[in-house]
DNA sequence: CGGCCCCGATGTCTTGCTTC
DNA sequence: GAAGCAAGACATCGGGGCCG
């Protein structure tokens, strides 16, 4: 399946000779172009103008995509890059698995230069903003996670969320991505709170009390209609697991609810076989279900497989309560 | 329309094998 | 033995389908 080519690094990838990696271990490999070629080595320095134009490395045409709505993971990177950098020669005790995982992950979201790998074009479906791709849902949002926040609770729909996406050069997420995505976001930022009144960094503040009172009002009533309708589904289930055990019977869950009811007040019906003695009427009607259980046993003589009979022959067909 | 469940795609991590 | 590679397990994402 997709399985992940970063099994080949780039040299840039390679950790600092001080990195806390029992495993694997890196050559180190020149990180810096050989001097006669004046190339600096950071993509941000400015050229040796005395050996090339100034033109050279101006930007051509239009970028793909706008570079900030990326800021999340990429500004990220570029922080953590321009840290390890300004600390390279001062073996700086800083978690460099960190940046090393950092670089990853962003080399792993951001696009690359043309702004589409193959993959990706797949996912381009539609003109307007960046296609969306794979992007960590976590309590630190970037710019769309927020706008998305926002928006949901101010109570715009899903459409409306990601066509503002779209308009602003965004991700160009699809509606049904921003649902789940606020879901997911909603999960995030509960346990991010959780932890800050842990913490003791967050309250809970004048009228959410009152707040709390209703919702729990609300669910209790939720509940309770819940339980109306297992109730509901128990009678059903009762009369199919009769069928299931005595297949001779076949009453229904307003017959079955009804005998347990007259069961438990004592008013039941007695039974055509507990009558003392019995006229032609109630001895016909036991002899009637003496004929069909006996029906029921000699149609059972016929299979072998009893296990088949007993598994499928009623609940192959039973509903789903 | 939106919540929920699910699936395919893809990234990450770990482990074992191969090569030098 | 170190380094690189391949493969599997697992996690997470976007988005489709269903249903209230």
């Amino acid at each position: 399946m997709g399985r992940a080519s970063g099994t080949t690094k780039a040299p840039s990838e390679s950790p600092s000779p001080v990195t806390p990696q029992p495993k694997r271990k890196r050559v180190e490999k020149p990180r810096v172009a050989p001097a006669e070629y004046d190339i600096p080595y950071f993509a941000h320095m400015q050229l040796n103008p005395a050996r090339y134009p100034v033109t050279v490395g101006a930007p051509v045409g239009q970028p793909p995509f706008e570079p900030a709505p990326y800021g999340g993971h990429r500004a990220k990177k570029s922080m953590k890059e321009d840290a390890e950098d300004d600390s390279e020669e001062e073996d700086s005790e800083s978690s460099e698995e960190e940046v090393v995982s950092l670089k990853r992950k962003a080399l792993a979201i951001s696009p690359p230069h043309n702004g589409f790998s193959g993959s990706d074009y797949k996912k381009a479906k539609m003109a307007g903003g960046r296609p969306a791709l794979a992007k960590k849902v976590t309590a630190q949002m970037d710019s769309d996670d927020e706008l998305i926040v926002q928006m949901k609770q101010a109570r715009y729909q899903e459409k409306d969320i990601a066509q503002r996406l779209i308009d602003e050069g965004r991700t160009h997420y699809h509606p049904k991505t921003i649902g789940t995505r606020w879901a997911r976001l909603k999960k995030v930022m509960q346990v991010r709170n959780d932890e800050l009144l842990d913490q003791d960094l967050t309250d809970w503040h004048e009228g959410d009390d009152e707040v709390l009172a209703e919702a729990i009002a609300k669910a209790d009533a939720e509940v309770e209609k819940l339980k109306q309708e297992i109730a509901a589904k128990k009678w059903r289930m009762v009369a199919d697991k009769m069928k299931s055990i005595k297949p001779v019977v076949n009453f229904s869950q307003n017959a079955c609810r009804k005998r347990h009811e007259d069961l438990e007040a004592g008013t039941a019906k007695p039974t055509p076989e507990s009558v003392p003695d019995p006229d032609d009427e109630v001895k016909a009607r036991i002899q009637s279900r003496l004929d069909k259980e006996e029906a029921i046993k000699k149609a059972a003589r016929f299979t072998t497989h009893h296990q088949n009979l007993d598994n499928n022959a009623w609940t192959s067909r039973m509903r789903q309560y």
